[in-house]
DNA sequence: GCCCGGATGTGTATCGTTACAAATCGCTTC
DNA sequence: GAAGCGATTTGTAACGATACACATCCGGGC
């Protein structure tokens, strides 16, 4: 394959001038352009990357890492993340950090980084054991929960007020024995734990008695698990009459879960999600849910990594907190 | 950032031997490759990746392209993919080709396979027009409907089949006034013309006139454009009783659709998708669909990647068509 | 005719790693 | 004690690109 110094050579002109020509460099002659770009379209050139990362010393791709690609609400973030890098000029690699949450992520933390200019990390499930991973050298922006004292930028959702609103929100339709659906790491500072606190406070301010025999925990936040708890939910005879469920994808799984039961939605209960996925839009009933402005978050997240690629001397980790707005739908109708 | 010249010094070894600690040769003593991990834990040294592409000539990495990364069927296979190349020590890279389909692939093809040691094409929607970008000289496996005379191993779902099954099956169970929502690509070989062929085989060998007017072309295949399909279909009066869309996505759109308007599935109309997709399972009412067995798709596209990779002189393009079964679900009961 | 400055073009010296071949070590064998 | 032979370790020389500083060209101003 054809290197630079070969395009030069059949091009009469120095290595130099053909890098300057691939990096649009100014001072060169329209002539001597025409020239190298003939000679590298002749032979069929192409710029071997890993060369001029090297040289470089950047890579122009960030990394976006997320616990599952396949999760509606990944892909879409995902989506929109590579949007906003590209208008910027980044590439976008997508790392896979799998169930195995603890192994994975340290393992793209440690070894992988150095291909990326920096990172933005989804970071459901991540911990407090996780905080020393984030003392990298690597610029990074967190996505997710809140984790505190940790040396990066970091764009938390409105977990647990909109959590709250859902509830609210089924509240004011007129339920009152509300289960929560959520994740099984609810003891420490998670997405689940957030979103719990928010369901509770509003149970309490309007005097609603928390019922544990409500809360079903999952051992993942996919839609069977979902389907699952609503079984659960149906069979077990508490009289349930809304469901807050911790993301879109559970909640999909919660209708699908009450049907197989033959309990109407809304009619006998009432479901709210988390997320505004794509598919809330298209279910029947469709969804109500969070809304979490999605794209501020990517335009977020990708600005702060691009800024503190660009400087580095007075930076300062932020934490922001991005709006909402409850999406009301169907399933609460 | 240290390099691997830092932890040699440290170590009091030469940077080769570093180097033949970090790739796993055997014939390194136990007592120097401690000493070596130890100085790399100091120094905190990671390799750096550019520097070995450069050298070694490789990634490691293939490319996997998808027209949208956040359309189910495509996150899922890259999902599968992922994982199928995980084993055995690849990564992936998922490329958007996004709408502007032809500008994006040539794009991709063009400048940034180099960063890869070979790519997956998923090819929806690629003409006989991109013929000649599939003449690059890295390996490729296209996956996606037929082109002829393409140079690449190919990878084909059963597309006319699968669709004349979907088919057959809601003639089966009492459908005659079958409308077909798919692409706006039928005049080509193209997903849409192939599927179109399956549904136009199966109302033939079944005595059952074709009618025009019960063929919807979308511009996109999502579920929002499947959802105004199904309006189309109901307002128009022509007495539709099942619908076969060309995919799950859209499928999911039309049962919404048909939702809007009243229409009851499967009572009314009973509707088939093609992909089965998660999500398939968890509609409501649940979707009948073809499953391609994405599990043999990615396996077989990696597997025949990896292939071309390792070696080279008797390599011939193969075609391959996986097969498939019909998911019978609630949306055709 | 000579100097000057911007516009163009070109050496040189790496970036950090690994392939390759050659050197060295340690121990057995005769 | 010397030769022989794996096991281990180490120089050397790129991989292909770019930063930087320098060389050259050209026309205008005096």
């Amino acid at each position: 394959m054809a290197t630079l110094h070969d395009v030069a050579k059949a091009a009469g002109v120095s290595p130099m001038t053909v890098s300057n020509v691939l990096n649009k460099h100014p001072h060169v002659r329209a002539e001597t352009r025409e020239r190298v770009l003939k000679a590298i379209d002749d032979l069929g050139y192409r710029v071997n990357v890993a060369a001029r990362n090297l040289r470089a010393g950047r890579t122009n791709t960030i990394g976006f890492a997320v616990p599952e690609v396949d999760r509606p609400y990944f892909a879409q973030l995902a989506a929109r993340v590579i949007a906003k890098a590209q208008d910027a000029g980044y590439r976008v690699v997508i790392e896979q950090t799998g169930a195995d949450r603890e192994n994975e992520l340290s393992a793209i933390v440690s070894s992988r980084t150095r291909m990326y200019d920096g990172l933005i990390l989804s970071a459901v499930g991540l911990g407090t054991a996780d905080r020393d991973l984030l003392t990298t050298d690597v610029p990074m922006v967190i996505l997710g929960e809140s984790v505190f004292d940790s040396p990066v930028d970091h764009i938390a959702l409105p977990n647990e007020d909109g959590t709250y609103a859902a509830t609210m929100h089924l509240i004011d339709r007129g339920c009152r024995r509300i289960a929560m659906v959520e994740g099984d790491d609810v003891s420490r500072l998670s997405v689940t734990s957030l979103r719990h606190a928010g369901y509770r406070r509003a149970l309490e301010e309007r005097g609603i008695e928390p019922d544990p025999a409500l809360v079903v925990e999952l051992r993942e936040l996919s839609s069977e698990s979902g389907r699952l708890a609503a079984h659960e939910l149906a069979d077990s005879g508490g009289g349930v009459d809304g469901v807050v469920c911790i993301t879109d994808t559970v909640a999909l799984g919660v209708i699908r879960g009450l049907a197989d039961r033959g309990v109407s939605v809304p009619g006998d209960v009432k479901v709210v999600g988390f997320d505004d996925i794509l598919e809330a839009r298209y279910s029947v009933p469709s969804l109500t849910t969070i809304d979490p402005d999605h794209d501020e978050v990517a335009r977020l997240a990708v600005d702060l990594l691009l800024a503190r690629l660009a400087d580095a001397p007075d930076w300062q980790p932020r934490e922001h907190v991005t709006g909402f707005r409850v999406v009301a739908r169907e399933s609460t109708g």
